[in-house]
DNA sequence: GCCTTTTGTGTAATGATATAACATACGAAC
DNA sequence: GTTCGTATGTTATATCATTACACAAAAGGC
């Protein structure tokens, strides 16, 4: 717990609660090993402590798993029904959250070509960030 | 070896050629491990043997790994420099690769928004296939 | 040729991520 | 206050991936 005991939308209990303040206070997404490990002072001892609230968050909505990092985040909040957009940079690991209208209906129109029924989206795009895009142009 | 020893298009080494062709005749994505039992007759023994043609074979394109099942397919080759659009059904496992022109324009432009510089994109659908759909309609 | 370098391979050990199975505690409903 | 569902605790194990080191085979210079 550093910055903020951060408000939180829903009842969560209290294992849910530690876990997603741990994740809220993260600079960046950490993996269920590293929220254990910040954890082993609340008393958490096993990484299925760690995976149930997850889990439960991540039912809610209110995190997030990063698949091809294997990290978990908080959830920016800001895209209602649309799916998530991660932006991962590859130089300093930061990742931001985004969504598109626009891009949505692509993903929708295009599942419609062959008839597919979209029920959940990973989109995680690794490239450069503008902060380090900016460092390597000398 | 079941269906066809598939003709590669780059000249391959022993392992990458067996663990390519492992993955082209399989009906779904395979993880690493399942390639590795297909492969223990031909002298295969430890993951690495796998894993390191695996990332050889990513390397070229010829294959893609599917972050959000941790397994592995083959490239259906059909998608230039397009990222692949993964569609995943929920109920058979079955996943289909598409590419989409418009699809990436929306990423490009809103990556362009936050002045970010794509690299590689990693785009999975999951949800019910067009079969599995027509199964459940009474 | 034959030496060197690079690339591919073999093997053991370990690290990292995730789940199964079962036991216990606690709060709400009745 | 007993019952029942949900949350939690704990141990063991499954699954996915890499490190470190050794050896072999092909490619290029000379």
């Amino acid at each position: 717990m550093t910055k903020t005991d951060t408000v939180l939308k829903t009842k969560l209990t209290k294992n849910q609660a530690l876990v997603f303040n741990v994740l809220s206070n993260a600079a960046q997404p950490l993996g269920a090993y590293a929220i254990l490990d910040e954890l082993r002072s609340h008393g958490f001892k096993a990484p299925l402590q760690v995976y149930r609230a997850l889990d439960q968050l991540a039912g809610e909505g209110l995190v997030h798993k990063l698949e091809s990092l294997n990290a978990w985040t908080v959830c920016c909040g800001k895209h209602r029904a649309n799916p998530p957009v991660f932006a991962i940079c590859n130089d300093c690991g930061n990742v931001t959250e985004h969504f598109d209208e626009e891009l949505v209906k692509n993903l929708n129109t295009m599942s419609a070509r062959s008839g597919f029924m979209p029920d959940r989206s990973v989109i995680e795009i690794h490239g450069q960030c503008d902060d380090c895009g900016a460092d390597t142009k000398q």
